[in-house]
DNA sequence: TTGTAATATGGAACCGGTTCCATTTGCAGA
DNA sequence: TCTGCAAATGGAACCGGTTCCATATTACAA
């Protein structure tokens, strides 16, 4: 393989001389660069890229650790991830996480600035050690889909989860729905999750937006999973006027309104509207109505961020936050007259 | 950082000592060992990969080409390449291939030294331009799940899409169905993917086999994915006599069919029998009778041998075969009467 | 005690880039 | 033609490892 000098001593000039023309320096004569661009076209040299990141301190290289990286909304993002990557100059390795210990490995090595120049974490809490061990490394590190109140000033990128909730609820109003439930995870929990509660606030912004009354007989809320989501909803249904239409926090809660549904004798959507949230992949096989996340976007925004965060250090940490849209499937209506 | 330097300096020695301590050199005296392990614990050190990489000449790093990486059978085959790589001291980079000109230059990119030290193509056929290219430059390179004739002695690992078009067919003749649809990719596509080709190839050997009836309109072809599919299934459905059982060449294909048969009113598999071809994750929780590759495993046993070629460049190509299963679950049945 | 072979150790040279400083060249103006 | 400054150029030093050769040390036999 040709090197540097060899191109140098083909067209002969300096090697200083092709570095400068391989980088674009303007300080060189149009002559000369012509010569070692033909040299270069005559030994097919192509830079080192390891030289060059030996050279310059850099590795050009970013990680990005993803837990379960088989599953399809970690997939799009990193396809959004590797859609910006392919563009840069830099090279994308990933650490697929399944067990606690793998992560362990994963934070504890690449909170080195010799094995890569920034880190992306996706929907992976941290712990304040590993943030810390971060930090201290000064490894620009970007958080995507981690909505945890423990990340303080770190970059990141999530959802709104008020204004989902928001768009959820308007769909149905949009429909004409005027009677609008909601079934979604305990309002003061221990965990400290905060999606479910913030679209219950989305919802209620919405119904008040729309000078709809909030009916508390309208509001379920209980312990995440599709079961409960079931007997909820089959409360709900036994009202005298019972909701023409539901928002459920997740999908997973939204099939078991389904459920409830069926069991009611209530056709969907007919009878009753069901708007879900996450777009599972299930979702979209039973066409359920949802609110879906820029996932793509997410993984492109992210990198894009780190990559900054990379060029500059010293950049302010920023919050991204990005929109979710309705996808409208197959169980909203309007309601029946 | 710490560098090797410091760590000589630090415990006393040389810096050649450390490097035969770190790379496990038996020419060291226990003593002198300890002493260096001290320093290198004391220092905080761990060796810079790129310095490493320049010194030996090798990259350390593969490459992995993938076209529309989100599919679940390239997402799983990926899995199985990261667990091996994750094991080994080797970086994994994904290239994700959406369009032509990509696909070209990534080919071109990748045929080079300087830049990895060996390259997995998944389900990517390739020109003999391309292959010639990597020859040239003494690339190590697997093919997984390209069964393209013009890849001769090159390492692969593939599975015998023709057997398993023909497994699933037969799976369909042993219920006792006589009119039996097909469902698959473009034959002639811009990417001359084989698999769905090859499938079909088995399933019209099966359909002979049988002595059963070739018929053209069972037979439908379509961009890949599920919409088109459920397209290309309800048009089928509207036929006088249509098929009672349907193969689909990919479980996404197979969905869009179980979609068409709902649309149109079909119970599956009472009026309906439906086999996909992959075995993605969604299948198991809907039921769908599917052929399984062993996709895992494929990528697996892909990066274990371009391990072994790297190693031992002189070694032989090889060409793995892995079984095809028909996972039977609840979408197939004997015809109605 | 000494000689010698085996083992341990130090460090220069190298991998192939980038950077920066010293030197050369080019060109305008006197 | 000469001067002087800016632009162009050459190449040493450096990045942080590995390797290998020359030298130092050790261990054992005579």
């Amino acid at each position: 393989m040709a090197t540097i000098r060899d191109v140098a001593k083909w067209a002969g000039v300096g090697l200083g001389t092709v570095s400068r023309v391989l980088n674009g320096s303007p300080h060189v004569r149009e002559a000369t660069r012509q010569r070692v661009l033909d040299a270069i076209e005559a030994l097919n040299y192509s830079p080192n890229p390891i030289a060059r990141r030996l050279s310059l301190g850099k590795t050009l290289t970013i990680a990005a650790v993803v837990p379960f990286f088989t599953r399809p909304s970690a997939v799009e993002r990193l396809r959004g991830i590797e859609s910006v990557i392919a563009e840069s100059e830099y090279d994308l390795i990933v650490f697929n996480i399944e067990t606690p210990e793998r992560r362990e490995a994963c934070l504890r090595n690449l909170a080195r600035r010799e094995r890569v120049d920034g880190v992306l974490i996706l929907s992976l809490p941290l712990d304040s050690a590993a943030i810390l061990r971060f930090q201290r490394a000064q490894m620009p590190i970007v958080l995507i889909d981690v909505n945890h109140p423990s990340t303080p000033e770190l970059s990141r990128v999530v959802v709104d989860d008020v204004a989902g909730g928001r768009m959820a609820t308007q769909h149905l109003i949009d429909l004409g729905h005027q009677r609008i439930g909601f079934i979604g995870d305990p309002v003061n929990d221990a965990f400290p999750f905060t999606s479910s509660r913030d679209r219950y606030k989305g919802y209620r912004q919405a119904l008040r937006a729309a000078g709809l009354k909030v009916r508390p007989e309208f509001e379920r809320h209980g312990e995440h999973g599709r079961d409960t989501a079931r007997e909820l909803a089959a409360e709900m249904f036994t009202l005298d006027e019972r909701p023409t239409a539901v928002f459920a926090a997740s999908d997973m809660q939204a099939l078991g309104v389904l459920e409830a549904a069926r069991e009611a004798g209530l056709r969907v959507p007919e009878d009753l509207s069901v708007i879900g949230y996450d777009d599972i992949e299930i979702a979209k096989y039973l066409g359920l109505t949802t609110v879906r996340q820029l996932l793509f976007e997410s993984g492109d925004c992210g990198v894009r961020l780190l990559l900054e965060y990379i060029e500059d250090p010293e950049k302010a940490p920023e919050c991204h936050t990005l929109p979710s849209e309705v996808v409208v499937r197959r169980t909203t209506a309007p309601p029946a007259r």
